[in-house]
DNA sequence: ATGAAAGCGCTAACAC
DNA sequence: GTGTTAGCGCTTTCAT
């Protein structure tokens, strides 16, 4: 084993020259970009195999304007909701030949700025961009949309910015809401997050328009925090007073926190109190009790944000008239399990009064 | 807001000319390489400011011969390890400056391999590298870091193949079976992965020893599967039956699979059977009751591997004499938390005969 | 169907 | 200290 060396990089011209032909004609037959004679193409790969060539794939973009990467931009790779999301966007993009820049943001709007400038002096062909702020990530991100094409993931960012696709928010939020009725709870409360992020916003909105129908005090019963494990646990000792017979939680970080200070209070989930989260994160399903939550169509997120990039035409040759973003909605799906059976114990809704 | 759109970028060409000045001139004062006028300095800047100059990446990278990107090759991102590790690595990489592509492999040794050629291709400066597998993911590596200065992180990949920086396994196993023994643990048992990853293999090796000293039939209560929370659920069915009094586990998805079935049981935890992880995963922290776990030093296992890549050393214009590799083992610690309490409940070892 | 040649935007010799 | 020039490795006219 020794030192990586550069072993002179195989260059076309080494192939071209192995092949007999031209630089030109390597690179016709291995872009396939017009015909070739089939003996020359065929002594042009046998060369290229020979070698070992490789493409450099820096000066290929270089000439072709067209780095065949894109730019991955979110707030916290440590959110437990990413992880899932970036696999699926980096299976879809490299299934194309793309690779993925990734940039963590660290929560903050200015890395973000940062970090999207890095990635564009790199001359990603796009952008995929989860912003950390509906509000203060929209300077940032307007400017980049002006520049590639940029589809934003999971969170809005102001109306006409750019093209985005995320879970209906509002659509989950009823679905749990439905399910709470069905299953005889009657006094639902809501831990949620404040901020202007849009899952934040929509969730809570949802909430007070839904649970109206089930309690008109129900809407009142809200708290706001932030999309964390700690504010579940806190947000217990600000509702439980009120007893509660159902905490919809924001998001399955909070309903973990929540579930958790509700034990340590000797509270019976679900027979006293139901809980519910929102994403279905892997450790929904490890909770005690497990947890009822709604589950992102994270395949199907990365599907249609990769679907959106490659139909957003590269660039007009002139600024040209505002192109209407497009919004893609998907619907998501509600988890049952334990944190939210019935009080009796049954599992079939009819059986409750 | 109108679709994005190529602004004719601006060049150092145009810059030189609105500066009044060659490119070479205006390239020397942005990459500050030699020395220049201060009247002219100020020139260029301004006129850089101006016209919005932002150097072209790519460009540069073809010409310099460094692309200022470092590949990140992980088995799985949904791995809840990897998610501190790759915000760390990102964080310490982007403050030198440089980009982070990042692939996910699939946990399959030939999804890796396609993976780091394609980063080759796109001429990465360096390779930061967790390997799928001590044994197959060999050849691929050994390839990859006879091209690019490669450091392998938090898993090895056979002797002298490459730099690598990880836990020390073997420390931390011991510190598990220390703090067993002194709070009076006698039976333990051990639930970990087979396979070659060397994380595995370190870990049940260590508890294999470790265990000998606190009951000699201690080595042979050993299952092995994968390093998964079904694993551990299956796992307990497995080794229940022979009542041990401790539950070490391989990994902290083990455990929390162990803690979550013994619960179904309806075995006493702690005061019944302790149970261990490894890793300390977010989800050690929120499982009930909390894990006792080994704490790996992400931060510095970040700042370690992007130290040992900046100072291996770029190429060798000929192969040279073999360059011995680096292996960095740092330091874990534990982190004990209820699920070892000592049976009597109480916290300090003396207290438990 | 193929080759010659012109760059993509930048850096780095090499002159002065 | 600054300008001129020659490429980095590739794609893409434009000839033939």
């Amino acid at each position: 084993m020794e030192g990586h060396t550069v072993v002179a990089e195989v260059t076309l011209r080494d192939v071209a020259r192995a092949a007999g032909c031209s630089v030109a004609t390597v690179s016709r037959v291995l872009a396939g970009t017009r015909p070739v004679g089939a003996e020359t193409a065929r002594a042009v790969r046998a060369a290229a195999d020979r070698l070992g060539y490789r493409p450099n794939e820096v000066a290929r973009a270089l000439r072709s304007r067209s780095t065949g990467t894109v730019g991955l931009v979110l707030p916290q790779i440590t959110n437990p909701f990413f992880p899932s999301l970036v696999r699926e966007l980096e299976h879809a993009l490299h299934a194309e030949g793309r690779a993925v820049l990734l940039a963590d943001c660290d929560d903050d709007p200015a890395t973000e700025a940062t970090r999207i400038a890095a990635l564009l002096d790199r001359r990603v062909d796009a952008l995929l961009l989860i912003p950390v702020d509906e509000r203060r990530s929209r300077d940032a991100v307007a400017a980049a949309a002006a520049r590639v094409p940029l589809v934003l993931l999971d969170r809005g960012c102001g109306p006409g910015v750019a093209d985005s696709v995320a879970v209906d928010n509002a659509a989950g939020m009823a679905l749990v809401l439905e399910h709470l009725a069905a299953t005889g709870r009657r006094r639902p409360c809501f831990v949620g997050a404040a901020g202007t992020a849009s899952a934040a916003v929509e969730r809570r909105v949802a909430y007070a328009a839904g649970a109206a129908a089930l309690d008109p005090a129900a809407p009142q019963r809200t708290v706001l925090g932030d999309f964390s494990v700690e504010w579940g646990r806190a947000a217990v000792d600000r509702i439980w007073s009120a007893r509660p017979d159902a905490v919809v939680c924001a998001n399955d970080l909070i309903a973990a926190g929540a579930l958790q200070r509700l034990r340590q209070l000797g509270a019976d989930v679900p027979g006293e109190v139901a809980v519910t989260g929102f994403d279905d994160v892997p450790l929904a399903g490890l909770a005690d009790p497990a947890l009822t939550t709604v589950r992102q169509p994270v395949a199907e997120l990365a599907a249609e944000a990769a679907r959106l990039l490659a139909h957003r035409p590269a660039a007009a040759p002139i600024p040209g008239p505002r192109r209407p973003v497009r919004t893609v909605r998907l619907a998501p799906e509600l988890v049952v399990r334990g944190s939210s059976a019935p009080a009796d114990g049954g599992s079939d809704p009819r059986t409750t009064p």
